[in-house]
DNA sequence: CTGAAAGCGCTAACAA
DNA sequence: TTGTTAGCGCTTTCAG
């Protein structure tokens, strides 16, 4: 391995004065040329850990995130990735399996890795991550979900919420279920659904049922395949799209069609909602301009500037066959 | 920031000692038990550059992905991180956007990082890569393409190909339209398509017809959408499940409804050919078993042992709705 | 513009 | 078992 030693004795100087030639500090034209072939000469490139050690901070930044098979990570994680290379920055991944124990390691580990900073898709804030949070001493950006404590960004749940439900109220559904998620989940299981229920009660004599469902569609699917046999909902409004698909898989192994017998939405905008027949109608959050905006504001907050600690993105309502009858 | 130095002093010992603590070496029954008291009351935790810097290694491991959100990719990533954790490495990923030259910029970035090794999901093996792996002098190992540049892994394109190839002569299919990719994907390309011909073969009277399409779904489906109104074919074979999906939605908007007018199957195991209908034909590869050992084999590399150049996994044909009449 | 020297936090002989 | 010592490769004063 050629370090800057050798490089410096090759050229005939100091190490100091390849530093600065490195670093873009003043140099002589001669200087400058002799190093310039040296290097491209020898493949020379800084041991990074050297300049880390000696610099205290990495080019790393970290992120957590619940699960790598996701279409909302897979979308965030894509143009985080894109907007850290262009700041010459390495994405370092963590991944918890959904396990929010592992989250608050995860911060640690991260820590010790002395990344830069840090982007958290979180799915709850519990005291131990604001612990973690505050003892780290690095930037932490939240994703998704809302937190006094530290930096977040996150989707109008509400408004998201509320247009699939005044859809419902306007397609004149009177019989509605909510299949949620657990409201530990503050943005999507409490907020989304408040959104919806806001939406519901533009009409007075809408009655809505509610259950909770696992993240996961093979577990979303066996209980509904079981539970929709009860029920005389006509309209079934999920938490996820990928609860939706599950519930319109359902409904179809109950010999019922969509959106004929039952009308199905989701929440995301993920691609999978345009793939199947019916289209599943939903709404589509920004992923790509979170991640976005997360790496602007995190380097920002690394370059000591000041960002604001909340930034809600919007949303698009998306209405498909799913719920509106095909021509 | 604490470090070895004020854990030493606090304990009244040299720093020598307690690095000897920290890597398990021999020290007294009253030594360790004021050192773990003491770094527990610190919160103190070694400096991984400092380390790094003097071990010359990091437990850092690098992966070259495509991009992000491909199923086969999350599957592969997903069972890599878990092992990783286990063996208390830390993944580092980095996604080329399916830019070909990015994957050797990656494997130069890598080094530069000191990955203790590389798992590359390439898509060509170029003469670049080949320098650039001899060159870097850091473990790769090759996933999904053959190369003698380094070890691989890889799945059994022929007999995955052969499968289909048989099922479709065994359905007694004459006009077979196979929809592949470039041939510069040595595996998808040629492999791939080679044992599908091979099937197909097993009858003299197929006509077979080659197209080549782009693996994005969209440009799939944009050029089907057309190429498919002069195709007679009665079975489309395509190269990935994507690209079936694409040549399914591509049939149906044209009329044709599948299997009855036109069977479809596709290649890779996708879950996505479950959630439609029909659900898809097409061969499982061993995605989470590919991660497992490539990262099995990794660490032993790096520990110095040998490992087989090449390892060929098996996959499994699975029959479904899209290629045998629903009943 | 350049060089000498100190030191970032850690590990690993080597001696005691 | 423990301490002393010498670096790992780099940046950064501080003199020259």
């Amino acid at each position: 391995m050629v370090t800057i030693n050798d490089i410096a004795k090759l050229a005939g100087v100091a190490k100091s004065t390849v530093s600065r030639y490195l670093n873009g500090g003043s140099v002589s034209r001669k200087t400058k040329e002799t190093l310039d072939r040296i290097i491209a000469e020898t493949d020379y490139v800084p041991n990074t850990f050297a300049q880390s050690l000696k610099i205290k901070k990495s080019n790393l930044v970290g992120t957590i995130i619940p699960r790598l098979n996701s279409y909302a990570t897979n979308e965030i994680l894509g143009s985080v990735d894109r907007a850290l290379k262009e700041k010459n920055y390495q994405l370092l991944i963590t991944n918890t399996d959904q396990d929010v124990d592992r989250e608050v390691e995860n911060l640690y580990a991260l820590s010790r890795q002395k990344v830069a900073g840090i982007i958290l898709l979180a799915t709850v804030v519990t005291k131990a991550h604001r612990e973690a949070i505050s003892k780290i001493g690095i930037p932490v950006i939240l994703l998704g979900q809302r937190s006094d404590a530290t930096y977040a960004i996150v989707h109008d749940e509400l408004d998201a919420g509320y247009h699939i439900g005044k859809h419902a109220v306007e397609l004149g559904h009177k019989e509605v279920l909510y299949v949620g998620v657990t409201e530990t989940d503050e943005a999507v299981g409490r907020l989304r659904k408040k959104g919806v229920l806001d939406g519901l009660s533009l009409s007075d004599d809408v009655h809505v049922e509610e259950v909770v469902v696992d993240f996961n569609y093979d577990k979303a699917f066996q209980f509904l395949k079981d539970y929709l046999k009860g029920s005389k909902a006509t309209y079934i409004i999920c938490a996820t799209d990928n609860i939706a698909i599950a519930a319109y898989k359902a409904s179809v192994s109950l010999g019922k069609s969509v959106p004929e017998d039952v009308s199905v939405s989701g929440f995301g905008g993920y691609s999978i909602t345009d793939l199947i027949s019916p289209s599943i109608t939903t709404v589509k959050y920004a992923y790509k301009e979170m991640g976005k905006i997360a790496v602007e504001n995190l380097l920002r907050i690394i370059e000591g500037e000041e960002i604001p600690r909340r930034i809600t993105l919007g949303c698009e309502f998306l209405p498909k066959e799913s719920t509106i009858a095909r021509k």
